[in-house]
DNA sequence: GAAGAAAACTGGACCGCGGTCCGTTTGGGA
DNA sequence: TCCCAAACGGACCGCGGTCCAGTTTTCTTC
């Protein structure tokens, strides 16, 4: 199973879970444009259509950070447990917001075109996997941070895991001599979105620099030589 | 300077900011065992010390992760707005309980005998670093965990930025021609509470295999030869 | 060393938000 | 039409964090 809804495991507030936690529901991928929504009560869908659209609008009115639940419902002329009881909780929110492009770039890991998608050499995917990544992570900065788990759930959400897997899967493929699973981790964490927050926000290192060091760090963590193009930084500038 | 204190660089909150924030205070290293209170009127360093007895009991009877302002305050017998003036929020709370044993490992680092601290050769000393920042963090990972700070303040946070200048210092030793900077954030995101948390208690990895990664990863990172003793894991097992 | 004033500290009332509970309403299958 | 699982919604709770009026300490001056 691949990617089994971004809810955790058990969760106990409400009678009935929420969403669709449980259900893999990325595997149909091509299925229609708003596919999104699984078996629910016409009141039900209507709301959470309505959430998710206040939601947008308040997130683009005064960030993410800002968003609070009771706003969101309120705007969406819904009461609050609605809210909860659809979501789970801010992080549900947040991550179904992110959902759509999720989906998005899980399909074009698996199914898209190379070198992001099969039939380019592991690691030439692997540069390609974090350039994405990255740059998607820069367009959602906001969303990423204000929705990242706790730091007990972090590592065991739903979407996190399928990337972190496809990346142990990559890299088992370039280095099977290596602990995958370990350095999986240690790649992802490259890619965290704190981290991108930090380095382009905080410290303001160009993008290009970021990408240079996921492109560099690929190598290194393969034992390859870098492509070309991709001139080196020297360790020079202090980034904090 | 190395060690700007605990607390952020600028706080609304209070008139007067709290604590020490600002006097690189870890400097000196050897000036008694409790030279933690640097200039505090009676009464503040009073409190102080029974605020941080009734947390260490707290933690000690309900863990980390359910230990609560205002617990702190009644159990100290002090207001509850003594405990945010004095530590900030939770997280400067949680860090001045750590406090301690991050001036023994700084101290060990700058002045202790190597491998951890100067006269080995950086990829050693790196090499230490880790196995020690490991198991120092396997320690105390509830508190570590419970005081870990907001996304967009975890790596501005002192301590971290103590630790992770101490490993780019050590990499641009080791590896003069690449991107220490970006590879320190690398090496250390490795040994983040968080990651420690899931990989030896979500997915039971045991210690040892946590340890090999890290010696494996600085071998690759600095593309040198991982020393023999240090037996590889194929990448076998799923760990999650 | 006493007195007065400024600075620092105190503590609890207060606020907003995330999250929960539970009595009420509603959609949709039989 | 009836029925009940599912969904609703707002009152409620606890905690992190803020504020400010009153108190204590320290400094200054004589």
């Amino acid at each position: 199973m691949l990617y089994a809804g971004f809810m955790s495991a058990s969760l106990p507030p409400f009678p009935q879970p929420q969403e669709n936690a449980g259900s893999p529901e990325l595997l149909q991928l091509g299925t229609g444009p708003d596919a999104d929504e699984p078996c629910l009560r016409a009141d039900a869908a209507r709301n959470r259509a309505r959430l998710l659209e206040a939601a947008e609008r308040l997130v683009a009115e005064h960030g993410a950070a800002a968003l609070t639940m009771e706003a969101v419902a309120t705007a969406a002329c819904v009461g609050k447990g609605t809210v909860f009881r659809r979501f789970g909780d801010r992080t549900g929110l947040l991550a179904a917001m992110l959902d759509h492009s999720e989906r998005k770039f899980q399909a074009a890991l698996l199914t898209g075109p190379p070198p992001l998608g099969p039939g380019a050499p592991p690691v030439e995917r692997l540069r390609a996997f974090g350039c994405a990544l990255l740059s998607r992570s820069v367009d959602q900065l906001d969303l990423l941070l204000a929705g990242e788990p706790s730091a007990e759930r972090r590592h065991t959400f739903a979407p996190r895991r399928f990337l972190r897997q496809h990346v142990a899967l990559l890299l088992r493929e370039a280095v099977p001599d290596a602990d995958g699973e370990l350095l999986s981790h240690t790649l992802m964490a490259y890619l965290d979105a704190a981290l991108i927050h930090h380095l382009t926000r905080q410290c303001g290192l160009p993008a290009e620099r970021v990408r240079a060091g996921w492109i560099d760090l690929v190598a290194r963590v393969t034992r390859t030589e870098p492509p070309d193009a991709g001139a080196e930084f020297p360790g020079t500038a202090e980034t904090d």
